[in-house]
Parts: C-alpha cells; structure tokens; sequence
DNA sequence: GAGTTTTAGGAATGATTATTCTTGACTGTT
DNA sequence: AACAGTCAAGAATAATCATTCCTAAAACTC
C-alpha cells in the first residue's frame, strides 16, 4: 500500500494528489486510511520514510560497487526502483522541504548519506573536475533525473525511461 | 508585476499560490489579472517566460566570463536575482513540467540553451570529469540550488543564501 | 461640466479540497 | 442463535479554490 502511495506522489506535486485519488489508487478506503496515518501528510511522510529507507540504501550499495564515478551515477540513473524513489525524494526536496520542516530534515539526511557513501568509495577522489565535494555527485544525480522528468512531455510519452544519461557510449 | 509574480512562484508550489495570495502580494486586484493575463495558469506562463528570457542570457553570460568550469558554477549560484530565477526553473522543471506541456517546453529550451553555451564555452571541454557533456553542468547546477532550497529549513531561517557550495576555499 | 468608457473592489458561484459522521454489513464469542 | 465490536462505503461538512459578476468610483472625451 505505501508503495502504491510513493508511485502516486512521485508522480505529481502533493498538492496535486486529492485524496480521493489516493483511496482510488490504493484500493484501500477512506477511513481505514485516516485510521491507520491520521491525515494525508501523515501518509506522505510514512511514504518518503519508507521510499527512502530502502532507495538511500539501494543507491548507496550501487555507487560502492561502480568501477569509477561516471559508472556510478549511471549505476545510480538505472537501478531498479530508482524511477519512482528518486522522484519521490526529488519532488520532495523541491516542493515539500521548503515548506515542510519533517520533509526537509528527512530530506537533508538521505541526501548527506548518499554524500557520505560517494566520500567513502574508493571512486570519491575521481571526482576532481567540477565536483570537488562529493554533494557534486548528488547533485548532478539530482539534476540529471530532474531534466529526464521534465522533459519527458515534450517528445510524447513513448519516451524511454532514460535519455539524456551523462554517457551516450 | 511579473516580477513579483516570479518571487511568489520561485518560493512555493504552483498549488500552493492562491489567486486570493497573488493579488494581495502584486498589488493590481483580481479583475485586471484576468482581464490581462487570463487566468492564474496564464500569470504563470507569462512570469515564467519573463523569467527564463532575463535569466539564461544572465547565466549564460557568467558562464562566458567565467575562467574554468567550478568558476562558472560558483558565478551562477551567486548572480544577483538568480535566487528567484533559477527557483522558479527549478519548481517548473520538478513539478510543472511533468503535467503542462508549455512549461516543459519553456524548461527544456532554457536548459538546452545553457547546455549549448557551456558547450561553446572555452571552458566546456574542461569539464572532462564526471560530465561528459554538457547537460552535466546545468544538472549540477539545479541539483546544487534544490539542496541549498531543501535543507533551508533544517537549521532555522538565518541561513544566507548559499551554504553548500561546490567548493568552500 | 455632462456623458461614456474603463477600472477598482468585493461579493457571489460552483467546483474541489481534506476530514468526519452515519449507516449497514461482517466477525468473533458464548 | 444472539450480541459486541470492527470495518467498509459513502454521505455530509466546512473550508478553500479559481473564476465571474455587479456596483460604484474615476478618468477621459467633447
């Protein structure tokens, strides 16, 4: 059920998602919904902590096991579930955090983890050209997905998961 | 008028401006804003082409003097108004974009705009790290100003503007 | 200075929002 | 079989949303 929720509020800005679509999308009712996260913010937070405690680990394992920084983040661009986790915390980070100070600290946390994990591998110190902290490699992560989500309406909706990766070789 | 609009646009999510928040903060009142721009999704529009039209001729022009690439980066996260111009970019790329067509149109050109003038730049080719192209620039770009954006209310609102930048010397 | 057109200001409107309440069905216990 | 409690399903609620309409004031023309 959470993770029917983090597809939905990936996919669109919170305020976006009625909950009327939520409990349509979830196949979950009404009240057993307010019963079990008291409110719809309750439901996006237990789906950002969820989305993030199993993504921020998911990510972190795929930058340890890249040869160098660019596989990495192709690693990281690829991975499985990294559609709809990514957007979540991306949508998140842009939208929510700013005006939602859980979000944000929860935000703030993943984000310094994937930091951490790109120092300790063995590729951090590759990372010497524009990027001299590894919040650079974050970020252009960040950024990267950012351009794919939003361009992805200009060129109809048959468009790839990826396109416009760091790396076309 | 459209510059206020940006302010108010650049801070939250496009739900989260109301018409009633619009015209108190712009100071014309409700009629005209219909007579003149339509509708709130025109105001939008129209504020997000002002801004796009007076931003990346701006960005594209620190990146142009700019030395060597981390310069440039630094240059464009410190002009003058690219706090609201490039918040606002940023917000229609992660939220707008993906549900109107126009704004993903309007983001895609003025990211492959600055792509294209890293490219010509005498210092795009330095940038041989981590980004192969330069997409990777703006990617930096937007994923360093969505952490300045997301953790600003992680350590109370006396933080200046710039706090993660990509190289703190 | 009278008449006409524009403009401001705020009160309706109708739709949509998140949240709560009511009603009826189902389950477990004795 | 009868009763207590849980749960689903949707109707009601109160607030807010974007948008339109109406009335009065102001500005411009002649």
């Amino acid at each position: 059920m959470v993770r029917a929720a983090v597809a939905l509020f990936a996919s669109r800005a919170y305020d976006g998602i009625s909950v009327d679509e939520l409990v349509s999308h979830l196949g979950v009712h009404r009240n057993s919904l307010y019963k079990t996260f008291g409110s719809k913010r309750g439901l996006y937070l237990a789906a950002l902590r969820w989305c993030l405690k199993q993504e921020v680990p998911s990510l972190i394992a795929e930058i340890g096991e890249a040869e160098n920084v660019a596989a990495a983040m192709q690693r990281c661009l690829t991975t499985g579930t990294a559609g709809a986790g990514m957007d979540l915390l991306l949508l998140a980070a842009a939208e929510r955090a700013p005006v939602d100070r859980e979000v944000a600290i929860e935000v703030t946390r993943a984000l310094d983890s994937l930091d951490e994990a790109v120092g300790r591998c063995r590729t951090g110190k590759e990372a010497a050209g524009i990027m001299r902290s590894p919040t650079g490699f974050t970020a252009t992560l960040l950024g990267l997905r950012l351009r794919v989500r939003a361009a992805a309406l200009t060129a109809g909706p048959a468009t790839p998961t990826l396109q416009h990766g760091p790396h076309p070789s």
